[in-house]
RNA sequence: GCGCCUGUAGUUCAGUGGAUAGAACAUCGGCCUCCGGAGCCGAGGGUCGCAGGUUCGAAUCCUGCCAGGCGCACCA
């Protein structure tokens, strides 16, 4: 399946420019189709005279109007134009646009579905937040990103696994387990504090509570004993409030991989002989180091193992990717925040010595998220302990909200998250406003039906009876659907749907301000009915890509 | 000091080398006999951080500065 309307356009503009010069020309050059700046110039425009231009040394308006002429015979177009200094304006046929209305109607969410990725799987892997603590704000945003692209990748045909990753081992762990024990001593009567270096989050305490009544420890049992105990449980119990978390979101995974796995079956002794053959490993200082510096210039070595013989969350992390590349994904995504940025370059220099095909191993790193209430800044520091949970920020603005606002800009910018405006119940939040559309079109149809007034199949519909320009621009963004959500999937980017959504929202309150649905003709009610069916279609299909209800009512 | 990200309207941000740089919010001014006004329309507002360069063409690519963020562990 594919439903993209530039890639029609290119292939009817290769087509022509192949006719017209024969063989001549082998290969055109890297050509873009899009959407113009003004409504002037068409639906959609091309650059490609001005790129064939300086390759022939010929003008673009003389290969543009040659072009041009070939192309006025599509039927898909109704308009054709040259345009100094060298575009090729295009408009979209009203037959065209109405054949893909009905293509919408028929097909529904799968008229975004794409069949390029078909047969491949991807893995997106996301959160893997350290079971050391609830989940804040920050891991929403990955939360949201990392489940908004792997629906947007399924889409285009990808099997996709969502994967956590859980460190579940390790120092941190150990001081996790310990600050956990002095918890429980503390519930005892006993006189002692957490130090420095521990946990010392309430969450702690509440947990320390439950341990006491359900692991029955004696005191007299020495820590070695009792820290490997208390790890498990704690990584449980702390994990069973992270799943919570992003049930609640609507976050669901098809595999939670422990660290602790990669030691039980060996994976991480095999892999790192793997690299000793390859030369890339050595001891020094009684430390067993990777060698970066001879993958990727100017980054330093690494170590693997440590002097006093754990490995590093690096060595850990070596085999993991080494496993997902022996699971046989076609690409990889990594989602991680700003502060693992240094990071990135390790771990390249890996999948590259590790034999990942080029770009297969995709890695988004998000920027940091700023709470706002109103204008004002909301404190978020870990280090003070009162950064804001995930769960609160439910509590508050609700999955929805929280999601759309997650995903309304790149990840590569800050983000400034405005609670107050998060939870309004104005135009001014564009969430409410996207889902109020889709409402008001649910609430339309109700009343159409009430009055006997059915939305008619595509077989039957009288199109041609949508005229006015509120209606063709409904239209054709709905045409433009499919490359919206093949262009987001590709490049990673889910903030372009929210942009995407808001436009068609507004398009449909503006025709709906304008023109009345359910009139005294008929004909043309039914017209308009399967007009805005198409439109709740398609808010409701983007709005499910990014993990976003459609309500009915509100 | 080094690396990566960011710098675009009052604010928050879009903008895969293309035409006169856009949106939302905020501000100001308008629009309800009638399908959800929980909506719509209009106006003002910009040296695209600064300076060079690359080319037919630069917010976009390159170089150098300036400012903010995040990193720079035998933590994860």
């Amino acid at each position: 399946m594919d439903n993209s309307v530039k890639s029609l356009v290119k292939n009817a503009i290769k087509n022509v420019v192949e006719s017209i010069w024969k063989k001549d020309l082998h290969h055109l050059p890297q050509f873009v189709v899009d959407r113009p700046k003004r409504k002037e110039w068409g639906d959609l425009s091309t650059n490609l005279p001005f790129l064939l231009s300086t390759r022939g040394g010929e003008h673009p308006e003389s290969i543009g109007e040659i072009i041009s002429s070939g192309l006025s015979r599509e039927k898909i177009f109704s308009r054709v134009e040259f345009a100094s200094p060298g575009f090729i304006n295009l408009s979209l046929s009203d037959s065209f646009l109405k054949d893909t209305l009905k293509k919408v109607v028929r097909e529904r969410e799968n008229f975004t579905v794409f069949s390029l990725g078909e047969g491949r799987s991807v893995q997106v892997e996301f959160v893997s937040a350290n079971p050391t603590g609830p989940l804040h704000v920050g891991h929403g945003r990955a939360a949201a990103l990392g489940d908004a692209i792997a629906n947007n990748l399924g889409k285009l045909g990808y099997k996709v696994y969502r994967e956590y990753y859980v460190n579940d081992i390790g120092g941190q762990i150990k001081r996790l387990a310990r600050s956990l024990w002095i918890r429980m001593r503390q519930i005892e009567g006993e006189k002692v504090e957490v130090p420095e270096d521990g946990y010392r989050g309430e969450y702690l305490v509440d947990i320390a509570k439950v341990a006491g009544e359900k692991l029955n420890i004696k005191e007299e049992l020495s820590d070695e004993k009792v820290i490997p105990l208390l790890s498990r449980f704690v990584v449980d119990e702390i994990l069973k409030d992270i799943r919570d978390d992003l049930d609640r979101f609507g976050v669901r995974y098809d595999r939670w991989f422990f660290e602790s796995e990669l030691y039980k079956n060996d994976d991480l002794s095999r892999t790192l002989s793997l690299l000793e053959q390859k030369g890339l490993i050595y001891e020094k200082d009684g430390a067993l180091w990777f060698r970066t510096s001879s993958v990727i210039n100017g980054e330093q070595d690494r170590v693997l193992r440590r002097k006093n013989g754990e490995y590093t969350y690096f060595a850990s992390d070596i085999a993991y990717h080494q496993d997902k590349l022996k699971r046989g994904f076609y690409r990889v995504v990594d989602i991680w925040g700003a502060d693992h940025i240094g990071y990135v370059p390790r771990i390249k220099a890996v999948a590259k010595v590790l034999g990942y095909p080029e770009d297969a191993l995709k890695i988004i790193i998000y920027q940091l998220v700023t709470l706002k209430r109103g204008g004002r800044r909301v404190s978020a520091s870990t280090r003070a302990g009162e950064f804001i949970s995930l769960k609160e920020l439910l509590d508050e603005v609700g999955r929805d909200a929280a999601r759309f606002f997650f995903l309304s800009r790149s990840s590569d910018s800050h983000l400034d998250f405005d609670l107050e405006l998060a939870k309004k119940q104005t135009p001014e939040n564009p969430v409410f406003y996207v889902q109020y559309a889709h409402a008001r079109i649910c609430s339309i149809l109700r009343k159409a039906e009430k009055e006997g007034i059915f939305t008619p199949d595509p077989e039957k519909v009288n199109l041609n009876l949508l005229t006015t320009p509120e209606e063709r621009d409904l239209m054709l963004s709905i045409a433009l659907l499919p490359d919206q959500v093949k262009e987001a999937g590709e490049n990673l980017e889910p903030h372009h749907l929210t942009g995407y959504l808001q436009e068609i929202a507004s398009l449909f309150h503006y025709f709906y301000t304008r023109h009345r649905v359910i009139t005294n003709n008929r004909e043309l009610s039914h017209a308009r009915l399967f007009l805005i069916q198409a439109v709740k279609i398609v808010i409701a299909d983007l709005l499910g890509i990014l993990g976003i209800s459609a309500p009915e009512r509100m």
